[in-house]
DNA sequence: GTCGACATGTAACCAGTTACATGATTAA
DNA sequence: TTAATCATGTAACTGGTTACATGTCGAC
């Protein structure tokens, strides 16, 4: 039986970094500088954002690899800077990452559920009060993602702009479905914990 | 040469990783083999799991610290083991990091969330399967959450257990709570989605 | 007689961070 | 004058992965 020949000019293998960036570079040509931003506000929530360091080199990259090209800005006033666009083969690569069905399992690192793990040898009221503290942070985020997600309802309102706003919706009524799960469960948590740190006082107190 | 001197009076920063293991070896001492199992186990679901070549480095670097110790147990029929146990310097180091009121923020990459942002660009019919597939796998996902929690439900009603098995059970409880709310939101972008993707098919036909 | 569990490691590599370096403009 | 924002980068480093190397034992 002959063997299948599928013939594919460069399939390069890219880390996921590379395919935001070339997502961020769909919407608009940016800098470095003013990618950073964007991902900062947009993207950080559900995956992350990189240094800017490493922002400058993965565009330099994507540059030796035809998927985006660089035009220079020079102005007397601003610093000057490079801008830098998505090319077709650029577009190309995204699409075909995005439609790839093997997608990454997601990971979540998180340094207070790991605190919360190991509480058997932690201080009772120290722990009490980490999760205390992320609770409110939790409270605040959540403020943030409702105002932000006003803005996008109001915009996916008018006509011609859904699809435009659909998705970045999806993706904060997600990050807000997650923080409310971590806030019910810290209350649960806090509960818990509190009749826990009463118990052990009580433990040595009789020793 | 008595060059070799563990410097337990440093006061080193230790990366996260190290202190999983050592809070691993407050449990009961064990060899790098059975720490990669019991991390995939345990500790995977809210932080992560390194890779075995990196346990064993990372077992020696505690070592020279002299947070955790080494014994050689040579057996004729099995595979020679490394066994390591938590020092008393290895555990005061951990409670000092436990009680360090610093906790590092939580980091959750998507890969999925990153392909729902970017929808404008993927293909409808092979997004809505990703998240199907997904969907899926958060089901199983939660069914050997439940049977996990069961046991551990089990073990912290007996006497004088409760310390034990309440810590892992509210760091599962947070896990449910997670895999839930993305179930939730799941259903709802799929919804979403297949809107989307009837007015998309009716926009080109058009055409 | 091959496969999976047990058991430990090395070497090469890559992804990503931090600190450093430069320098203009604008606002307090 | 101090600080923030704009703007781009280099160098040194660390954390972590993958692939490779080595070997035994028990089960099918």
């Amino acid at each position: 039986m002959p063997e299948e020949e599928h013939k594919s000019m460069d399939i390069v293998q890219l880390p996921t970094t590379s395919y935001i960036i070339l997502g961020m570079l769909s919407y608009r040509e940016m800098s470095g500088y003013s990618l950073k931003q964007l991902m900062d506000r947009a993207v950080k929530h559900f995956y992350w954002s990189p240094a800017k360091s490493q922002i400058y080199a993965e565009l330099r990259r994507l540059e030796s690899h035809g998927y985006v090209v660089m035009r220079e800005v020079i102005s007397p006033q601003r610093p000057d800077k490079r801008i830098y666009g998505l090319t077709p083969q650029g577009l190309d690569a995204l699409r075909t990452w995005l439609d790839n069905t093997a997608v990454g399992p997601d990971s979540y690192k998180s340094p207070l559920l790991l605190k919360v793990f190991l509480g058997h040898l932690a201080s009772p009221g120290i722990l009490i009060s980490q999760i205390e503290a992320r609770r409110q942070k939790l409270a605040r985020d959540l403020v943030l993602c409702e105002e932000k997600e006003e803005g996008l309802i109001d915009r996916i309102q008018e006509p011609l702009a859904e699809e435009e706003f659909l998705f970045p919706l999806l993706a904060l009524r997600f990050n807000m479905a997650s923080i409310r799960a971590a806030l019910t469960w810290a209350d649960e948590a806090l509960e818990h914990l509190s009749r826990w740190q009463q118990e052990k006082a009580v433990g040595e107190s009789k020793t």
